[in-house]
DNA sequence: CCGATATCAGTTACACTGATATAT
DNA sequence: CATATATCAGTGGAACTGATATCG
């Protein structure tokens, strides 16, 4: 196993060259024509529960306008609902269905399916690489999305 | 340092959702309005030359009209030049202008700004494992890639 | 005439900005 | 009245399919 890392640069290019590699890839094998974003917000609506309008923006970071367009197709195609919270009656708060919650469970398993066997093939060590590469990955995007913010 | 993988399922989520945020961010960060696909297209023709239409649709897999609009579209923005090829005067040859070159080095340069320094700021360990990583990564990108062809 | 290549025409989803309605 | 929240209206880029022109 390789032990002298590349320069910084090159480490960059790299990410930046697989990662949008892999993102359309898997765009292709899972995404059915829904877009990125559009999966990344029913993800997070089962991970975290209902939410409002302006949150799901933020956290994609799309424009409120943007976000109530792509709720409202969720809506029109029976994945999510939307419903006026009785504290604040501006806010709409949007929630996955049931139909949304199984279409989030086959959008995994078709990107796992993609992945899995592959990943299944590499040797021990590498799966290790692999596993130790991703939260610094995490990492990098959390520190380039609060660079973002400042 | 970790020394035990994670399950290959649970790495195949985490590619999932690093790539994915990833390649958004550094569109915000980099893209400048422009899709990951023209950026693609653009940094295609300064590694490999002029190329055609259709090829240019295959290696991005969008269909050749959506080619031919991107095209057009960069360029109207003088970014490339479209010539028609001589030895066979269906195709039409695309090539990076001085100015697609100058936009290209631009991006690549606002992509590593967001990134090397927090790449710097890791570890010697850490940039190891990173630099073993992507081409993992990118074997597994020329599997899907693999898998979707056949 | 047939196949390959590119383009044209029309549609849809998805991002933006600016303006507006409604509730706090 | 001012602020927050969501939506409406309009625009542009980017993907698709199907049809068409042109060349080999």
């Amino acid at each position: 196993m390789s032990t002298d890392p590349l320069p910084a640069n090159d480490i960059a290019a790299g990410i930046t060259m697989t990662s949008g590699t892999m993102s359309r890839l898997l765009g292709h094998v899972a995404g059915q024509g829904r877009s990125v974003t559009a999966w990344r917000v029913l993800a997070g609506l089962d991970r975290d529960g209902a939410q409002r309008v302006g949150d799901l923006a933020i956290q994609q970071r799309v424009a409120q306008p943007t976000m109530t367009g792509l709720v409202i197709r969720l809506e029109q195609d029976g994945m999510v609902i939307r419903q006026t919270d009785p504290r604040d009656r501006r806010v709409s708060l949007v929630a996955l269905t049931e139909r949304g919650k199984q279409e989030v469970d086959a959008y995994r398993s078709r990107a796992m399916n993609a992945l899995t066997g592959n990943i299944e093939a590499l040797s021990a060590k590498e799966q290790v690489v692999l596993s130790a590469a991703l939260p610094l990955l995490q990492r990098l995007c959390e520190e380039i999305a609060a660079d973002l913010d400042k």
